[in-house]
RNA sequence: GGGCGAUUAGCUCAGUUGGUUAGAGCGCUCCCCUCACACGGGAGAGGUCCAAGGUUCAAGUCCUUGAUCGCCCACCA
């Protein structure tokens, strides 16, 4: 097998490879039958018009950290993944390309636009996947699921039938949120309230047959075509007297009637309201209550209609400036004021929305909220971070009604169908769906109208939200309302991953729907999914969410050129804390690549230097040449997974120690890494696993056993280069997760089992309990801090690095010193020592030096190095005596503390003990140093 | 008008249930192109944890108030 590996890690070439492979071979393809726990999770299907940016590829990073995680424990792992068909959004691309061709929609007829939507679907839509794809997520794209296509437009009809069935779905002429741009009524969630600053219009309106006036304030004084009233507050004294009576609307010249109500509030303006029931949500309310006439005066475009008089035709801005102008000249205009107010706007255009008075459907959401806000409360749908728990129950408290209802022609037509003759609403017979065109539509067509029996029936044109069908998403896709094996399976979902910006537009959603719609008889096995996590938001430096259109959005495909897919995952995640948003930043990417890079030449150091050995056999016995039997110092001798299984293996004489640490190190890295995955901290695993990589694995590990992979003592040699392959093997297998590409290749470059296709499919490395080892972590932390010791104090004297030098250390207690002894080896190279002469004895007997010697000291040792030149003397004073201040500090604060009667009664043992114990180390710490800064005060030069 | 979050090293951020000397990455300083890696190695400097009170033997961590910033929700014309 060659191995000839590039010195710098080269992604693209490799991620292409893998994830090309991972899709052909449906590698994540999830049994929905066979024993051991299932892991299910949906993706939160994005939509056909959306390409991937990095919000996307933060939560699919950390779905696909659980996702893989889960599979690697064994888990049968379904991660489902799907599109939306984006109703308004999708609907508006095809509306501005057929602008191009000068076409509008109505021109091509509705049948014709549908067509022209799957047209473009087909040849545009979802470019989404080949990207997540390209990105590596463990999707079982076998099951990919579209909003739109037949099983799923069956549960939407199954859903909406049995909702109206019951009643909680209804119709009814209500003002409601309206977009002028898609000319469709949009949820009070789909509305974005802006703070702006505008104006607020004083307009007097003169009292009919009276001298008097009443001034109303308004922003939107195009309105005021459309007025039937003005309130005033019952109680308002000013204005008592004209109650009843009738002021003439400026510029239509109608009279309309003073009325009482207390929405009225006093202390605002003048304390007297225009009404408008037509145009506005709250006079809407006080119109019923006083059996008002609402007259509309705007068209579904925005513009003026003929109930407005003279301004009919002009579009709404131009006729607010019209009236404006017109109420000037007969002095109607009291006053015009800058007046900061939320204005509404589509959420997806991004036009000032209009409140107006149209037929829709609404979904009844009171009865629906309450059994999800028990769940909630219950724990049966744990949230995470546990503040989002709070504003979702606190939504849900303040629910209103639904509208459902979208003047589209992209999506799910609503299956009633009006009866000409009587108006009769009646709904299809069934859920069933049929194949017209390619594409489903409801089947149960009634064909008579069941109150009079009038044949012409006609469907409903408006079709519904696209969440309606998004909040069946969980079990729809598993194929509710049938009783499928994967709906056995795979529902309740394990969790779902989302971002907090669409926790009420879809997650609660999901949760009403789930516990509503599904069959189990226990909540507990209703709810669409058991944990909820909510994930952070990528944001630009200001702030903002990631926008394409503001122009900050990243690609993350062209960062995946330049950095690597498994880089930028590495990123996100280590930046993803729970509850906090993540400002991108290049150093993090770049860091991220310098790790990747370095897993890929610690690996490939192993390569290398075994190719080396098994060609020129052990390097410090030349004349050994090739290991009798030739066969020993091979990868699959050393490396194959049996021969990993068993490790570590024993390593005879000296070597042990670092061996013997590493897999203990191993042992509690995956478990941090494991429980921090459980609690989606990834940040938290991602550190810990980095901390283990790099400075563990590389730093230490590598080093420390260097000597013995080319040793000429043979055993020594095979049980270090079968533990470092061992070691590398688990390390590979923590970092698959995060990193799978980097890993799955070279987990592929060790030798494994037959027929064995993905790291992804092996196992997660487990915490084992013969691994854990604290007397080897106690013995390797002394060890690295002696070498430290000396590397300091080579590096603060200048030393030459190549130069090696004698150095003498001074250890308490013998089975230090033994320790010392037995790791002279590595010691002396990794400090860079010539010699070290060891004597142990008691705490306090610090080494004899004098001023030629720089010695570092602990509560534990005392290392000196002789300089044969003069030192930096006041350098070295200077450093002891800041050292010596922050000790004298730290040990008066310790004193205190302990001689605290409070503190000495109250707190735990445990605490107090360690507290002495320190003290005492600390205070060893100081003599030492006084001992040794009263040296060199002493000593001249 | 309500609600939520943030404020910790020059920068970007971690700090689980209060408990030894508050951490990381990047940047910075010094030394090294040592045969896996300069996307590297070694050593180091750098923090009154926003402010003021309070609870506690003990507060970056809990409570109150305030300041600054950000987000979400909301029908005040």
């Amino acid at each position: 097998m060659p191995r000839e590996i590039p010195k710098a890690y080269e992604p693209q070439e490799i991620e292409e490879r893998w994830a090309k492979a991972w899709y052909d071979e449906q590698l994540f393809r999830a049994e929905n039958s066979g024993n051991g726990p299932a892991f299910s999770i949906a993706l939160p299907p994005p939509n056909i018009t959306g390409s991937i940016h990095i919000g996307h590829l933060l939560e699919h990073t950390q779905i696909d950290m659980l996702v893989r995680w889960h599979r690697m424990r064994g888990d049968r792992t379904l991660w489902l993944p799907g599109m939306d068909h984006a109703g308004i959004a999708t609907q508006y691309v095809v509306e501005r390309q057929l602008a191009e061709q000068k076409l509008r929609r109505q021109d091509l007829g509705r049948d014709e636009f549908e067509r022209r939507v799957w047209k473009w679907k087909a040849e545009s839509g979802g470019a989404i996947k080949g990207q997540m794809i390209r990105l590596g997520a463990s999707c079982d794209w076998t099951r990919e699921h579209f909003t739109l296509e037949p099983q799923l437009y069956r549960a939407v009809l199954e859903a909406f039938l049995r909702l109206y069935r019951e009643g909680l779905i209804y119709r009814g002429r209500y003002i409601v949120n309206w977009c002028p741009r898609c000319q469709t009524a949009i949820s009070d969630l789909e509305v974005v309230h802006h703070e702006r600053t505008g104006e607020i219009w004083s307009i007097r309106y003169p009292v009919a047959g009276s001298n008097e006036s009443i001034v109303v304030a308004t922003t939107r004084p195009e309105t005021m075509l459309g007025d039937t009233a003005v309130a005033v507050h019952p109680d308002d004294e000013r204005y008592k007297h004209l109650v009843g009576k009738k002021v003439i609307l400026p510029l239509m010249n109608r009279e309309i009637t003073i009325i009482a109500d207390s929405y009225v509030d006093r202390e605002f303006g003048t304390g007297a309201v225009k009404i408008t029931p037509a145009h506005d949500p709250n006079d809407f309310e006080v119109g019923k209550r006083h059996h008002l006439p609402e007259i509309e005066v705007m068209t579904a475009d925005g513009h003026m209609n003929d109930a407005a008089g003279k301004y009919a035709g002009l579009e709404r801005f131009a006729a607010r400036a019209r009236i404006v102008a017109d109420l000037k000249e007969p002095g109607l205009l009291e006053g015009v004021k800058e007046h900061p107010h939320a204005v509404g706007v589509c959420d997806r255009c991004k036009s000032i929305v209009e409140p107006r008075i149209s037929t829709q459907w609404f979904l009844k959401m009171k009865p629906l909220a309450e059994p999800a806000k028990q769940v909630v409360l219950d724990g049966l749908i744990e949230v995470v971070p546990d503040n989002q728990r709070t504003i979702l129950l606190q939504w849900l408290d303040n629910i209103r009604d639904w509208c459902i209802s979208r003047q589209l022609w992209w999506g799910h037509r609503i299956p009633i169908w009006h009866c000409d003759a009587c108006s009769e609403m009646v709904p299809a017979l069934n859920s069933n769906v049929e194949i017209v065109d390619g594409h489903a539509r409801a089947a149960g067509v009634p064909k008579l109208c069941p109150k009079c029996g009038g044949a012409k029936l006609t469907q409903d044109t408006d079709v519904l939200d696209t969440w309606f069908s998004s909040s069946l998403w969980p079990f729809s896709t598993l194929g509710w309302p049938d009783e499928t094996p994967d709906l056995r399976t795979f529902y309740p979902t394990s969790l779902l991953v989302s971002g907090y910006d669409i926790l009420f537009f879809w997650d609660a959603r999901m949760i009403m729907m789930g516990l509503h719609l599904t069959g189990g008889s226990a909540p507990k096995d209703r709810v669409p999914f058991r944990r909820l996590y909510l994930h952070s938001l990528v944001r630009t430096a200001e702030g903002a969410k990631m926008s394409k259109t503001k122009g900050t959005g990243i690609d993350p495909l062209q960062m995946t050129q330049q950095y690597g897919t498994d880089a930028l995952r590495y990123m996100l995640a280590s930046m993803a804390a729970p509850g906090t948003d993540i400002i991108l930043s290049e150093d993090r990417i770049l860091g991220a690549r310098a790790f990747a890079n370095k897993i890929w030449n610690a690996a490939r150091f192993l390569f290398v230097n075994l190719d080396k050995v098994e060609s020129v056999g052990l390097s410090s016995d030349p004349t050994a040449g090739l290991p009798a039997g030739g066969a020993i110092f091979t990868l699959d001798e050393l490396a194959a997974p049996e021969i990993r299984a068993k490790a570590p293996y024993p390593v005879p004489g000296e070597g042990a120690l670092a061996h013997r640490w590493i897999f203990s190190r191993l042992a509690a890295v995956s478990a941090q890494a494991g429980a921090a995955l459980d609690g989606f901290r990834f940040h938290e695993a991602c550190q810990s696993i980095y901390q283990f990589f790099w400075g563990d694995f590389c730093d230490w590990y590598i080093e420390w056993v260097k000597p013995q992979l080319t040793s000429s003592d043979r055993a020594l040699a095979i049980a270090a280069w079968r533990n470092i392959f061992a070691a590398l093997d688990a390390a590979l297998r923590l970092l698959h997760p995060v990193m799978p590409f980097l890993t799955e290749e070279l987990w592929h470059r060790l030798p494994q089992p037959e027929g064995a296709r993905s790291i992804a499919l092996d196992k997660f490395p487990e915490s084992r309990a013969h691994w854990v080892d604290a007397s080897a972590d106690d013995s390797m932390a002394i060890l690295q801090e002696i070498v430290v010791a000396a590397r300091n104090i080579r590096a603060e004297m200048k030393l030459d690095p190549r130069k090696k030098v004698a150095a003498d250390l001074f250890v308490t207690g013998p089975m230090r010193r033994t320790l010392v002894e037995e790791n002279m080896d590595a010691i002396l190279r990794l400090a860079s020592l010539s010699d070290l002469r060891v004597t142990s004895g008691h705490p306090g007997a610090a080494i004899a030096s004098d001023s030629g010697v720089v010695v570092r000291s602990t509560s534990a040792f005392d290392l000196g190095i002789a300089y044969g030149e003069a030192i930096d003397k006041p350098a070295e004073i200077a450093r002891l005596k800041k050292k010596i201040a922050e000790l004298e500090k730290d040990i008066e604060s310790k004193q205190n503390r302990l001689a605290d009667r409070s503190f000495t009664g109250k707190a735990p043992e445990k605490v107090i003990d360690a507290l002495r114990a320190t003290l005492e180390e600390r205070q060893l710490e100081l003599r030492k140093l006084r001992e040794r800064l009263r040296q060199l005060e002493k000593d001249p030069d």
